[in-house]
DNA sequence: AGTATGATTGCCT
DNA sequence: GGCAATCATACTG
């Protein structure tokens, strides 16, 4: 795949964004590790409907969604879906590529396969924070195709049942192999 | 105004 | 495996 549509099922665009490089300020790396939230969805922050907080969940499709969790982690999510209906794709993991020094110095010298594999630490390797949201995300093109597995979301307690985990199967970045083997 | 609750991680036993 | 950390948001009174 060489072109990517956002604008689709947020559910198929998180399996799309699968092996796309995400870069803030020049620094992350392929993504490996994503879940699809949507607004007729128990677990999205865009269920209970438009509030201050996950307004731009209800704009464009691209940009990202950036929220606290737990009081200590920010988790990076884009976007997805048809503008206005609060769909968006949390970033749970990448490969780190670009920039690792300074990830590294932000994570505290972790070994690579740590640095982000999980929301939270996607999130401190990226230095992100309430800043980002709004802002357009950097996206490039897969050098090669990934193995895409489809299992089911991590840390929620409504619909957990969903398959809209996908990782690539592949990689060793990733925050948890899947429930299931495949 | 006060309280309950996380799309998590890291450190404890 | 279990749980504390820590705070913005959402919900109750």
């Amino acid at each position: 795949m060489t072109a990517l549509d956002l604008s689709g099922d947020p559910v198929s665009a998180a399996r799309d964004l699968i092996g796309w490089t995400l870069l803030v300020d020049g620094v992350g790396g392929p993504i490996v590790e994503t879940e699809a939230y949507r607004s007729d969805d128990p677990a999205s922050h865009s269920f209970p409907g438009r509030t201050p907080r996950n307004a731009v969940m209800f704009g464009p499709p691209g940009r990202f969604y950036v929220y606290l969790s737990y009081g200590i982690h920010w988790c990076v999510n884009i976007v997805c879906g048809p503008e206005g209906t609060g769909a968006a794709v949390l970033v749970r993991a990448l490969e780190p590529a670009q920039g690792i020094d300074l990830m590294r110095s932000r994570r505290g010298r972790e070994p690579l396969r740590d640095l982000a594999s999980g929301p939270g630490r996607v999130g401190q390797a990226l230095a992100a924070g309430p800043h980002l949201t709004g802002r357009v995300a950097d996206l490039h093109p897969p050098d090669a195709g990934r193995s895409v597995v489809a299992t089911t979301r991590i840390g929620i307690s409504k619909a957990v049942d969903r398959p809209w985990r996908f990782l690539d199967h592949d990689s060793p970045y990733v925050s948890r192999p899947p429930a299931r083997a495949a």
